[in-house]
DNA sequence: TTCGTTGCAAAAGGTTTGCATACCA
DNA sequence: TGGTATGCAAACCTTTTGCAACGAA
């Protein structure tokens, strides 16, 4: 086997430093991260990588399937790696964004059975939950206005 | 019963010229639009609004619930007036925007789990459903590459 | 008359692209 | 060496905001 783990699915992916610098930082974000705060990450550490860098990065990722993403309020896309083969959902604090993945089966057929009732062919479907976490609800309660 | 039935659901909502033309036009649209989309069919129309105008109407009936929002894969908000009380989930076709409410039962007794099990509160839920229509199916169809 | 609304212009964000340079294979 | 990747700057797009003028109640 030649070729990088991330290299395998696109036909001419180079494996340069920013490339791997972004992968390493991606890596180790337990939630989602936007384009912006990875640039910002990579600069602090000292790695110098292009904003614009990162963002065809992170497409090839996307097209790859190799990330999750799920999308702010504002429009903003926030990315995380994906742990497994197949898509996962989450489920994200909208106050502290700590993140965990959910079990979607019920989306899942839910989806496939839509698409069997209505006779649309090529179902995708993007779920995004938000809530307030534990702790978050904690700190709440802890502060009161 | 005072005030149209836009405005009971806000404190101060005027009936102005340029909203009325607006919930017009979209009471009118049976697919998603965009802000960009409805400003230039009342360009066309005749009745020049602002589009700033557009947005601030799209903005105040999204929080009045008044309308149900979808997002592109650019991040562009697209616009529907919810039919009843309550939120819809729709299936789009991607390649002519046709859109049809689907049944979502189960994805809101799922997300109700979630919640459940979690421990997250506040949960809130996106589902956005797309797909290929049976028309489009069939020009692909007739129209091979 | 009063105060919410409008619309222009400009700003604000996030994301993409043109193009010359740098560099992996 | 050849072709891909990079990075800067600038363009793009959608959405928001500042502010003076307007108009509904």
């Amino acid at each position: 086997m030649h070729g990088s783990s991330v290299g395998e699915w696109l036909p001419a992916w180079r494996s340069t430093q920013q490339r791997v610098a972004i992968l390493r930082v991606l890596s180790g974000c337990r939630d989602f991260a936007s384009a912006r705060e990875l640039h910002a990450t990579l600069t602090l550490e000292g790695t110098a990588v292009g904003l614009t860098t990162v963002y065809r990065t992170l497409r090839a990722l996307e097209q790859g399937g190799r990330v999750d993403v799920v999308r702010e309020r504002t429009g903003e896309r926030l990315y995380r790696p994906r742990p497994t083969d197949g898509h996962r959902h989450y489920l994200v604090c909208r106050r502290c964004g700590l993140s965990r993945p959910v079990d979607a089966d019920t989306v899942e057929r839910w989806a496939d059975s839509v698409a069997d009732a209505t006779g649309f062919a090529e179902i995708e479907h993007t779920v995004e939950l938000t809530g307030i976490c534990e702790q978050c609800r904690l700190l709440d309660a802890a502060t009161p206005s």
